[in-house]
DNA sequence: ATTATCTATAGATCTATAGATAATGC
DNA sequence: ATTATCTATAGATCTATAGATAATGC
């Protein structure tokens, strides 16, 4: 059924696969070619044959990760058919669980754009997105609930701050948390989990939705 | 009455100086020890003559920043002579100008614990202090407070972690953020300072403390 | 007769040191 | 007579390509 593909990965996805892994821990400077071609099982001229540079490799890794991270922002927050207390607990949950899913994905972002700040350009079209389409309707229904005296008010742009800085830095920052939190949780899965429902819990109290 | 330093700064200082630069902006893999010595108005050779390997020039610079980096969490929120509002207000305000103050510190650490995870036993120390003697003071006071009904119960791992996430973002993913906030803010140090209260408030409204 | 793969190696980049020379402190 | 500095270059590491050979699709 698929446009190709009886036997396993062409050569080509075994690179990009490979690539993928590579520079999402290492990130563009630490990552090496070489390492990259013997993780995807494949002769290092192989890697220039399909890709010409370690440019244009990485160009096309940060592209669709960038793409990615934009579209679960807005996929995550974007359902409006619920009432404001489900909408954000569950925009919190799904956001969670996706980096949680992907937790090298935002430490690579960051660093990545640090470096090179033009590469915003790619993220550019979902940026503004969100800050359009997201926002705008998520600030109303805001507006609208804490007119009936159902919640606080509150600024839709601060609380998208909000929940993204609560849900990345635990993943990101896993090693050092996990020694600060030392034996208090089983797993740091365990404090994770538990960590969610801090987040969400923490922003319905700043709301102090009913 | 300095020990020594008539004339301006060594070059060893010089140096240490260029390095933290550059490892800070650009993480170790890549950092140049050329590009180091040429900011540091020093012949290559002479870093080398000095702190003989890029890895040994390194360490001296993790270590200083790890340790500090240590001491401003415990510094900031161990003030315990003060009323628990007060106490966490000052906290997340001092730690959120040090962040502010030293930008690429977080990501800095964040990235070459990851990449090194067995880099963590320099922080150890520090790390276990805050552990002990901090969380353990600060929860019995919260304890205290909610006791009293001044406040609801809360875990003091959980508000630290709240607090140390909130404060981290806006400023590790200044770029990004930059660019979902647009022309909201005359400026990017704007919307910090407004960040710094809305993160105060985040946190005193989770305790709903009076 | 085009596409994919391999071996071998060029070429670029970076870290590190050798060895000579100048500056400094007894 | 020790410490600091410079020039020159070795040595290691990494990216990229040349050129030959094998596999594949008309």
């Amino acid at each position: 059924m698929d446009k190709e593909a009886p036997h396993a990965e062409d050569t080509e996805t075994k690179i990009l696969h490979a690539a993928e892994k590579e520079f999402l821990e290492k990130g563009y400077a630490g990552a090496r070619t070489a390492t990259i071609a013997e993780a995807a099982g494949v002769t290092h001229a192989m890697l220039h044959y399909y890709f010409r540079t370690k440019d244009k490799l990485f160009e096309r890794i940060i592209t669709e990760k960038m793409t990615l991270l934009g579209d679960i922002v807005l996929g995550a927050f974007g359902d409006s058919s619920l009432p404001l207390a489900e909408r954000i607990r569950q925009g919190v949950e799904q956001h969670f669980d996706f980096i949680a899913a992907n937790p090298s994905l935002p430490r690579f972002i960051i660093n990545e754009v640090y470096a090179h700040p033009e590469r915003l350009r790619i993220m550019e079209t979902s940026v503004q997105g969100i800050a359009s389409r997201l926002l705008g309707g998520l600030q109303s229904e805001i507006d609208e609930s804490a007119a009936r005296g159902l919640s606080r008010p509150a600024d839709a742009l601060m609380l998208l701050v909000d929940i993204i800085s609560l849900n990345l830095f635990p993943v990101m920052a896993a090693p050092i948390v996990g020694s600060i939190i030392g034996g208090t949780y089983e797993s740091y899965d365990a404090f994770l989990a538990a960590r969610k429902q801090e987040n969400v819990e923490t922003i319905l109290k700043k709301l102090n939705i009913h």
